[in-house]
DNA sequence: TACATTTAGTGTCGAC
DNA sequence: GTCGACACTAAATGTA
């Protein structure tokens, strides 16, 4: 579907250019507040690796609680699976 | 170098412990803030949708503007980086 | 779906074994390719830096005509795009 | 340091331009070289794929494999240790 | 060593 | 529901 009702010139009506720039607009001042969160959350790890704290490890045990236990457990299985068909002992 | 004197009984002691959590706990309320702003994103895309506007087209139009702005900075660079290389100090 | 009929022993059968080491070896094979060119590259880059040039000025040179590459190949994309939401259908 | 000898018209004498030349196009075909070998890899996981392999599994086994062991448990170890700190309980 | 950049990997979204 | 593309996150590398 094409963008409301502009008909045929292949020109935007100068309504529906502005419900463009406006989401445009909307869409990237999200992003920009997206980016300052992240930086804040670079900031949290900066400090935590600051007090001795291995930030991969960290990283690792966020996503972890994220995910559903049952999948991770899961995944250990398949990945044990494929070591010992690998000839390698993991844990 | 591991964590806050932890050297070996394989237990945090529990100020670290405590510390571990606040790290947690301030990233995932971090996370969850940038889920609720691309929540909203998504949103402005539906709402854009709704009104004749193709999703796609817009995605498009604001990631070559974001390759605009990000070029326009690596220009910059690349011209301070010359002017260094010429041992010139621009800015 | 999990692999190749192995249904429950915990235990890959030896062919889809044989399948998974090959595959483990190809990949494996095609990281190390890479790895060969990455130091190749790195070569180039220390006879650029012993005869005078500055090599994160190269690096950023190249980034930029990359970009430059992207940025040509995206507004292609969204020119195509804009053709087809408008309804016309070029090239 | 500065580029081979360019004395101070702040322009690159023209070997020195010719070789800046051909230091960014031989990075460049190597750059390409190596897009090529990814792609060739990306056909591998899919191929695994339609064979009923877990490619993010495989990836991680693959990733395993560079590393060193010992390393592996270390990761583990500290994993479990932080774990064990915020109340999870892992494997 | 710590920082910045680049590259790989993972998750998400929309199309068919 | 599967497939492929896109965007975001995380790891690796290279530099100062």
């Amino acid at each position: 579907m094409s963008a409301v009702g502009h008909n045929s010139g292949d020109i935007l009506p100068s309504d529906a250019q502005n419900m463009l720039k406006s989401y445009v607009e909307r869409i990237e001042r999200l992003n920009e507040e997206k980016a300052e969160i992240a930086e804040q959350a670079k900031e949290v790890f900066s400090e935590a690796k600051g007090n001795g704290f291995d930030t991969k490890v960290l990283r690792k045990l966020i996503s972890i609680r994220k995910m559903d236990r049952a999948k991770w457990k899961e995944e250990q299985a398949v990945l044990d699976l494929y070591a010992h068909a690998m000839g390698l002992d993991l844990f």
